[in-house]
DNA sequence: ATTCTGACCGCAA
DNA sequence: GTTGCGGCCAGAA
């Protein structure tokens, strides 16, 4: 192939690997938001990156319906098929979504408790 | 190189 | 609570 195998390459990959693996590590019945997930990969500032990732990845193996925005919300246009998909896979496993929103702590005081912050449903 | 786009973010009003 | 706007940065055309 002529794929390019350049050090641009490389780090599109070793980005798009250690992005996933954080999104991997996303706890089940626990969300983050693509700012936290970016940061917690070692990429701060790349949210669009992560977003962008995630869509390639639809249907494969990976909890990217545990990514959500900075404010809870569902990325999704409410009422397309991708924000009922997500809201159906977080209640399933627990989340308690109300309005496509849900509850997170507020991120930007303090990233960690933010990352792993999870509605607090129970 | 330049321009446009996007499952975003933070802040101000 | 909401909307608007600038900033952000990788990818694709």
């Amino acid at each position: 192939m002529s794929r390019r195998r350049g050090p641009v390459d490389a780090a599109a990959e070793l980005r798009r690997a250690r992005i996933v693996a954080a999104v991997r590590a996303i706890p089940h019945g626990h969300v983050a938001g693509y700012g936290a997930i970016a940061h917690r990969a070692g990429y701060p500032r790349h949210a669009r990156l992560v977003a962008r990732i995630l869509g390639e990845y639809e249907g494969a193996e990976l909890p990217w319906h545990r990514v959500l925005r900075a404010d809870g919300r569902i990325a999704f246009a409410e009422g397309s098929s991708g924000f009922r998909e997500q809201c159906r896979r977080l209640r399933a496993e627990g989340v308690r979504v109300e309005a496509g929103r849900v509850r997170m702590p507020r991120a930007g005081d303090d990233v960690d408790a933010a990352v792993w912050g999870w509605d607090g449903a129970g």
